[in-house]
RNA sequence: GCCGCGGUAGUAUAGCCCGGUCAAGUAUGCGGGCCUUUCGAGCCCGUGACCCGGGUUCAAAUCCCGGCCGCGGCACCA
């Protein structure tokens, strides 16, 4: 008769790599601010975090934008990821905008250049995709490196346009893996006509990710870092910097991708449908997104995601995550703290007779948490029912209003959509011991005209309903359980309340 | 094509490094029952998996080899 470990028991996270032979543990999560991050990029973002926590160790935020031309920063994007950060209850020590650290890469570039690790590359790139193919040094790879410098400051000065220039870092020219061989560190980008959203055209040499980020994940002082396993040449390419400077490499785990059954996660396809059809869209965080604002606003909570991504652990296959599991821990978890409040899909009318009049019920938010109640006083014997339940019934039928009245169905009227019932009592267990049907309601002048979004893989349905008007009293973006519908988060109170439909 | 990673029930995951306690655990799904003023929650019972083939071994999901399948990378993207 004990109670034993019925709370899910948080799945612990093996240990990392290494940790004694750095002394501390410090992580990062480094998004590309060209979009908002989906529930995939949840999971470096989470990990990365969750491993600092675990060793007491700090946690990094690092936004990599140095490509303004192909992918473009959105400048509320910055912002948009902290809130979905801290939304998922991920907090930072240290933040940084790798724009904004322009002057460390360059001084970093100019001192590889000088001892050799690195050489400007004047080769157009179909000349230079020759020599690599033929494992070849390309003419620039041996100049004297003050003579490499000079063609740096001039490409800093502005000397040269777009592909004209390249900084390349000095690999193997032996390496079995092309794209390894000489990659570019830094290329130029003309920001008069791509101009950077938070440096304009300040500068036109912008380092390339494998750059900014080895010298970044150097200079931070990264021990650890959990990225996806698509990144894992990048691995081998940015040790070629740290070998000639010296730095250590800082332990990688490589994880495998999130999809989402029946979702869109992917950014760019995120991008291309809103640019393509912007109006059938409900915005960014449109519910059909993957994306976590999309998640929230769908009314899958925070503790949710965090519990999913923490099952997945850290390992480098890819992971489906199906909707199901998804709606099953959701649904867990809110109901404990979803008020149950009734929307009448596709409403009827139903007269009821034999009720004495003004009528008051009470009715709690939630049936067994103390989350408050609504009392409706009801002065007029008409309240609406679904359609749907009253075409399963017929004449003589009984039915209960939930939290209300047993009635018998009198009599049904499609075509004006109207229907009558006579009250027969108030009591639930006389409608337990017929085997009457539970149904939710709402009284006519209680009631409040009502949208419910509900999203099905692409397709967007909106249905109309009526809902209790005591929705007024409950604030946007809370997740409610509509009675025997499911659960939805309030989307927008005004002008007509707008519900998001999450799951059953 | 070339490099790299991975393959446990419908889905996800534990176990694999350090072979036996794994006739494989958990969650979800599915079937059944109880409970309940919801088609929600909770409780109980049941269901279902180690990619294939060799090898090593007294013993392999775990180690080795080969195959098949899936995924990632092969950018002046991140």
């Amino acid at each position: 008769m004990e109670i034993q470990k019925s709370e899910v028991k948080k799945k612990t996270l093996p240990p990392l790599p290494n940790v004694d032979r750095w002394g501390y543990v410090k992580t990062r999560f480094a998004p590309n601010p060209d979009f908002l991050i989906h529930l995939g990029n949840a999971r470096p973002a989470l990990l990365s975090f969750l491993y600092a926590k675990m060793y007491k160790g700090k946690f990094v935020l690092r936004f990599e934008d140095t490509d303004p031309r192909i992918k473009t920063p959105i400048p509320e994007a910055y912002q948009r990821i902290r809130d979905d950060l801290r939304w998922l209850e991920v907090s930072w020590d240290e933040e940084y905008i790798q724009s904004l650290r322009m002057e460390l890469y360059y001084s970093i570039a100019k001192k590889l250049i000088e001892i050799g690790g690195a050489y400007v590359d004047l080769c157009t790139p179909d000349e230079f995709r020759k020599y690599r193919s033929a494992r070849r040094a390309c003419p620039h790879r041996n100049m004297a490196s003050e003579d490499s410098l000079e063609l740096w400051d001039k490409m800093l000065e502005g000397y040269y346009g777009e592909g004209e220039a390249v900084v390349r870092v000095k690999t193997d020219l032996e390496h079995p893996d092309p794209s390894v061989i000489d990659w570019v560190a830094f290329r130029i980008i003309d920001t008069d006509n791509y101009p950077h959203p938070l440096t304009g055209s300040r500068y036109v040499v912008w380092p390339t990710y494998n750059f900014a980020a080895a010298v970044d994940d150097h200079f931070m002082g990264i021990t650890h870092i959990l990225r996806g396993r698509e990144h894992a040449v990048n691995t081998v390419k940015q040790s070629f910097i740290y070998s000639r400077m010296g730095w250590r490499y800082p332990e990688v785990i490589n994880l495998g991708r999130v999809n989402l059954e029946g979702f869109i996660l992917s950014k760019s396809r995120i991008k291309e449908l809103l640019n393509r059809y912007p109006h059938r869209f409900l915005g960014l965080d449109d519910p059909r997104f993957g994306t976590i604002a999309s998640l929230r606003r769908r009314g899958i909570l925070s503790d949710t995601i965090r519990e999913i991504i923490n099952n997945l652990g850290v390992k480098s296959s890819d992971a489906t995550i199906s909707w199901d599991n998804i709606a099953a821990i959701n649904r867990r978890i809110a109901d404990k703290r979803a008020k149950r409040i009734m929307f009448v899909a596709k409403p009827i009318l139903l007269v009821l007779e034999n009720l004495k009049l003004p009528y008051q019920i009470v009715l709690p938010f939630h049936p067994s948490a103390n989350l408050g109640s609504r009392t409706y006083t009801i002065t007029t014997p008409r309240v609406y029912i679904q359609r749907e339940d009253l075409e399963k019934l017929g004449k003589g039928d009984v039915v209960r209003l939930m939290g209300f009245a047993n009635v018998v169905i009198k009599d049904i009227d499609l075509e004006r959509g109207e229907a009558k019932a006579i009250v027969e009592s108030f009591d639930v267990s006389e409608a337990r011991s017929v085997g009457a049907q539970i149904i939710q309601w709402v009284a006519e002048e209680h009631s409040a005209k009502a949208g419910l979004y509900v999203a099905e893989g692409l397709r967007l349905r909106k249905i109309r309903g009526l809902v209790e008007s005591s929705i007024e009293r409950l604030s946007v973006g809370e997740v409610v359980q509509l009675i025997r519908l499911g659960f939805a988060r309030i989307d927008s109170l005004h002008p007509t309340p707008i519900l998001i439909f999450a799951h059953v």
